[in-house]
DNA sequence: ATTTGGCACTCGACCGAGTTAAGTGCCAAT
DNA sequence: ATTGGCACTTAACTCGGTCGAGTGCCAAAT
């Protein structure tokens, strides 16, 4: 408000802080920034920002670092799209060219990430509550045992092999798929624990034992069974610079190997693009972290979401911009189908 | 030979410093481990020991670290079967109960080595050359659109989607699934691409560029597709002890982000437990690390192979015991089926 | 002939004092 | 309101000295 060139200031603060990683004191700070202004004003200034929670000193005689507070009002208020660079670009607009299945666009797009934004990449599968079932096979392998592949409009293919109580004709097995398919081609995962609910009824009691495994399992796979799975890339970009982390990053190690927080982390599957900045993060082992994400998937409809994750101090401009490119070219990609 | 004290010297030296951390001294030495001989004399008996390469000081005035011939040496020679903790039984024991398929497995597995052992894990999937067909699956997605899912018996499951140029119906997809599958069941994966050569003869002039792009599509999931896959897990104790690795483990994370490392690292799949040390690694970014691998899967024919990686400084003893373990309890659960 | 105690020597780790340089806050002048 | 000047603070660095762990070697002991 009043504050135009006191934002300036930290506009210029934190530029400086992320590219030197050094505390900036108010004399290089006018040195660097053409700011037509003294450095005892930007005493002033800086004191004023430091009231209010923006920037703080590691020590008395150092310079000037954004806190948490400083590099949110910096997100939200000061800056403005990088546009990526144009090997950035070509990189972004073919990295998926000749993508083979899910699992390939999953790995491509978790490694391009990384590499783009030199951080961690996360990329959460297309969520299946949030798919639809395309076809449900169903294989004997033997006369006793089934595999069952679930096949989503996403893309994911989950099997999973069933133990019958007794033998099963391959006329029933047929039947068995073909009514599958019938109640639940198109269907959303999440609403098939209720469309099978009086499925078992059309069969005779003798299949009973048998179509209810079945169905058991099919069940297990839309619930159960790692509703959501996340991968992760890049790991190796947190050491590249020893003193982002002060103290050990192990426990943040750690905790990137956990799926539980790495989903918490993602949060809710929504559109834009989101930041959340250090303590934010109520995780308190990634609480020297700033995490960016992005939803993706078809328009109004996201089934998931990427991001990076990586310091504090971190180029948010650049790996906003990288995300949220990133999420568009996978969704359009996954729009036109393989 | 001559050395059977000087081994046992060797051995306290090996124990002590994977212990404390700490190069170890005469005196200490003396003290810890009750040999009944002074400390001059062990100082005469490091001399040699260090003549022969076996240890080294960091400083004049330190203590000794044992070299990676020294490490060598104790394995080869010294080190005894540690018998796992009885939690660690437990653990192994039961990891597997309930696994669902054969990712299920791999991932339990990994972990679990990652847990038992402290260090990073490595798992690879079976290998697909040295596993068989088990079933090949056609799907019509669309009138244009097949999914191919091939089944080995190692429990792998792979899809592939395939664009056609014309329409194909029902009955023929019928039919060039049973014929895939009266001729591929059962066959090994490196020689399927023999077994089809001849395949599309059998198929009409208007089939033929449907059926040839759908072979084409199995020859690619055979060969090119990435024959082997590797997991990893427990990077985190990397970072536990940072003394571990000096000058930073960034190389070392960043090598093990590349799959093709982690595949040369494993080597060839081979009965046995085997373990690589610092230097004789030719991988110039892993060379204050050890590898402890194991072949696993059926007797006489490893499908795969799974170990852990960590610093030389590391309890070779309880690493293999757990490497070793592990390998033989999946192979017996694979063995068994799901 | 091997083992051992003694001893002089080396060298990193640690400590404290002094110096340097970066940066601040405040005040008086513009 | 802005600025130059100045006194003040404090981490980082340097230097000399001490300490202690550990060694190698030698002469004595077994």
């Amino acid at each position: 408000m009043i504050a135009d060139r006191r934002l300036e200031i930290l506009r210029a603060i934190v530029d400086d802080y992320v590219a030197t990683n050094e505390p900036v004191g108010s004399k290089v700070l006018a040195a660097r920034h053409s700011l037509g202004i003294s450095p005892a004003t930007i005493r002033n200034e800086m004191a004023l920002l430091e009231e209010e929670g923006l920037i703080s000193q590691p020590h008395t005689s150092a310079g000037r670092i954004p806190t948490d507070l400083g590099y949110r009002v910096f997100v939200d208020r000061i800056s403005t799209v990088k546009p990526l660079s144009a090997p950035e670009r070509r990189a972004i607009d073919h990295f998926l060219e000749g993508a083979v299945d899910l699992d390939d666009v999953v790995n491509r797009t978790v490694r391009l990430l990384a590499q783009v934004t030199k951080q961690v990449a996360i990329v959460q599968y297309p969520s299946l509550s949030k798919s639809a079932v395309r076809h449900i096979e169903i294989l004997p392998l033997t006369p006793m045992r089934l595999m069952i592949v679930l096949i989503t409009d996403t893309g994911r293919v989950e099997q999973r092999i069933v133990e019958l109580a007794n033998q099963m004709s391959e006329a029933n097995v047929a039947k068995l798929r073909s009514q599958l398919n019938l109640l639940c081609a198109g269907e959303k995962l999440n609403l098939i624990p209720n469309t099978l609910k009086s499925f078992t009824e059309k069969f005779e009691p003798t299949e009973l034992t048998n179509v209810t495994s079945a169905v058991n399992v099919i069940l297990e796979m839309t619930i159960e069974r790692s509703e959501e799975k996340v991968i992760v890339s890049g790991t190796a970009n947190l050491a590249r610079i020893p003193s982002d982390f002060p103290t050990s990053f192990h426990p943040i190690l750690e905790a990137l190997e956990e799926q539980v927080v790495l989903l918490h982390l993602l949060g809710e599957t929504a559109d834009g693009t989101k930041v959340k900045i250090g303590h934010e993060q109520d995780n308190t082992n990634l609480q020297s972290t700033s995490i960016v994400t992005s939803g993706y998937g078809p328009e109004g409809e996201r089934v998931a979401n990427l991001g990076i994750i990586g310091p504090t101090r971190m180029d948010y401009s650049g790996s906003m911009s990288a995300v949220s490119a990133v999420a568009r070219y996978v969704s359009r990609f996954l729009e036109e189908g393989f």
